[in-house]
RNA sequence: GGUGGCAUAGCUCAGCUGGAUAGAGCACCUGCCUUCUAAGCAGGCGGUCCUAGGUUCGAAUCCUAGUGCCAUCACCA
């Protein structure tokens, strides 16, 4: 792990170095930085030394400060064998010895890139947060699949990760469909029905809105305001009247309660199960909803916030750009930020290692998050300075915005199974794996069909909004999971032809040069560590989709211009098969921290 | 109205702290399976980087203003 570090930050550490010197012996000035970049496609050589910003400090024409450069740095630096000047870009040929020398100090560690853990440095990553009123949807899917990769990149940039949920149990919206049930549920339960259990509930909820809907309706036919129907519909009122019941620790309505929750947490523990999702700690908003008080009383003591008249909480952060913003009623009840404000501080108790927070929360709820953090800063907890909102954008259908009152959502359990269906058709339409067992088929084509989705949705930066089409599949071509998936496979199969060929490449071996193809793959295999800080600091599994994209692009071009087991000496077949076996374990890796799984065959 | 986000090829998206002729995939068109997996490869077609100013040797990228879409501004969660 130290090699490889070593041998990437010296290049350019002695580059930097050597240029200062060169500009300091032809040219008698001082440069304060170099800037370097990657040498593009269209141009020879490795590594480019941009001039431009030279010329600030020496005065001349920009080719031939480059030229005088460039020859300076190839006698002085091994690794530089040739260089050429393009206007003010200094192109540099770094040497295949330099190349092969790095993939030696890779190409033993199966782990290379990642980061081993710190425990000082633990972050708690909070995601999916579901109501338990209703079944998740695709929105929740984005969420689940956001939070988890940012969890695995976060441990693999070296941090100690708490991953967690708070489960939203309690509420007017669970009452709603407890009544809906005890109306017209006739003792229906999941086992009764067979029914998932949050499909069950779901159902009730959106019973619930039918019959609420027809009343306001009703009511308004009556010539009553629409408002004031919304708001004095019976069965809202009912649904209103429940809630204090519970809150009042009513034993039937609290009984109720547990049982539809219970329901509820069973179905969600199988779609979690089926996304490949998990959590370290659960916290449920029936225990914290009361947390935060005392901190307010706290804060008001302290002048943070103030009281009006009519007994109501506010801060005000006006001067920090923001508005007045309530922090607890006038009856001395909650709201929202209130709990928020008692959970995190719960969390920092339960676990004293963490100096950080990760909130994956649609982007609607960007002003409150910034509202809590700068509460929790003004009220001087020190690692308010480390907390995250991971915000993304909603996953919108051509019609619209899913909602589930109207029912117009992509469920998550349903696309997760149309995907895998997906999956088989395609596979058995290339009829490779006919020699399977059947349940083994089944577990390939989950993986496959989990793998377009997961990838389809996490490639896209997750600030921006994401436009679902049910009607349009997604692809299976292209970029895409299967696509990768598909490049490992192929990997795999080499592995297992080069035994077939009486090669043992685990064997060391000794190259000397390397082919155009080889050498793009090992400058891609180079900056994958520096991919996974990228990503681990932006809070973005998009960086490693994209970076593991290309990674595979670059191998295919590879397979299928360089023969690996035609044509060629002992020495460079085994160095070509441990090549392909490191971009093997790194598509693993990086399909390891989306939350991906790969195929041995496909 | 105030605040925040987004705007790049017909569609879906990359483009790191400003750098060379703006890149991929899908779709459409051409080639490549008697040799390691063709869910692949090689190539073609396709762009006023929303508009207008500005900063700079250099702007898709930074600044200002405008336009469009989305979100948010509750004693809801």
């Amino acid at each position: 792990m130290q090699a490889y570090k070593r041998i990437t930050m010296s290049i350019q550490t002695v580059l930097e170095a050597k240029v200062k010197e060169a500009i300091l012996s032809i040219f008698k000035a001082e440069l304060p930085s170099v800037e370097f970049q990657p040498t593009r496609k269209d141009f020879d050589g490795d590594i480019t030394v941009v001039v431009f910003p030279m010329l600030r400090i020496v005065k001349g024409n920009p080719v031939q400060i480059g030229e005088q450069l460039g020859a300076f740095l190839k006698d002085e630096v091994a690794a530089v064998t040739d260089f050429n000047v393009v206007k003010g870009f200094l192109n540099l040929v770094l040497s295949d010895t330099f190349y092969i020398d790095f993939f030696k100090t890779i190409c033993d560690s199966p782990d290379y890139g990642l980061v081993a853990e710190s425990a000082h440095n633990a972050v708690m990553v909070e995601y999916s947060s579901p109501n338990t009123n209703k079944p998740l949807h695709l929105g929740h899917i984005r969420n689940n699949l956001l939070g988890y990769s940012v969890a695995e990149i976060l441990k693999a940039a070296g941090k100690k990760v708490y991953k967690t949920q708070i489960i939203n149990d309690r509420g007017i919206h669970i009452c709603k469909s407890m009544l809906a049930w005890q109306r017209y549920g006739n003792g229906e339960t999941p086992k009764s029905t067979g029914l998932k259990g949050d499909k069950l509930v779901g159902n009730y909820y959106v019973k619930f809105n039918s019959v609420y809907n027809s009343e306001i309706e009703a009511l308004v036919a009556e010539g009553i305001e629409r408002k004031v129907a919304e708001k004095e519909a019976p069965s809202l009122v009912e649904a209103q009247k429940m809630l204090l019941k519970w809150e009042a620790g009513d034993k039937e309505i609290v009984a109720l309660w547990k049982e539809m929750n219970g329901w509820v947490y069973e179905g969600f523990n199988v779609t979690y199960k089926n996304m490949g999702v998990d959590f370290d700690k659960l916290y449920y908003e029936s225990d914290t909803y009361l947390l935060g008080k005392d901190f307010v009383a706290d804060g008001l003591q302290k002048g943070i916030f103030y009281k009006k008249e009519d007994g109501s909480v506010w801060i005000d952060l006006t001067e920090d750009g923001l508005d007045e913003k309530i922090v607890l009623r006038s009856d001395g009840t909650a709201v929202y930020m209130t709990q928020d404000i008692g959970t995190a501080i719960q969390r920092v108790k339960d676990y004293p290692d963490i100096n950080g927070m990760v909130y994956t929360v649609g982007n609607e709820q960007d002003y409150h998050f910034k509202v809590l953090f700068l509460i929790l800063k003004k009220l001087g907890f020190p690692w308010a300075e480390q907390l995250h909102h991971l915000s993304y954008g909603m996953v919108d259908l051509p019609s619209g915005k899913m909602k589930s009152r109207e029912g117009t959502v992509v469920d998550a359990d349903d696309l997760m199974v149309d995907m895998t269906a997906t999956a088989k058709q395609i596979s058995e339409e290339l009829g490779k794996l006919d020699d399977y067992a059947d349940s083994e088929k089944e577990e390939l084509y989950k993986t496959i069909g989990l793998g377009a989705l997961k990838y389809y949705i996490l490639k896209v930066d997750p600030k921006k909004r994401i436009l679902f089409n049910p009607e349009e599949s997604v692809d299976f071509q292209g970029n895409t999971g299967p696509f990768i998936q598909y490049t490992f496979a192929r990997i795999q199969s080499v592995k297992r032809n080069a035994s077939d060929h009486g090669l043992n490449w685990k064997n060391s071996t000794e190259v000397e040069d390397l082919h155009k193809k080889e050498k793009e793959l090992i400058k891609q295999l180079l900056i994958f560590p520096d991919t996974i800080h990228l990503a681990a600091e932006n809070y973005s599994p998009a960086v490693i989709a994209n970076y593991v994209y290309d990674l595979v692009k670059s191998f295919n071009s590879f397979y299928q211009q360089v023969p690996i087991f035609v044509d060629a000496e002992e020495e460079k077949k085994v160095f070509r098969i441990q090549l392909a076996n490191k971009v093997g374990e790194v598509i693993e890796s990086s399909f390891k921290l989306l939350g991906i799984q790969v195929p041995q065959r496909m």
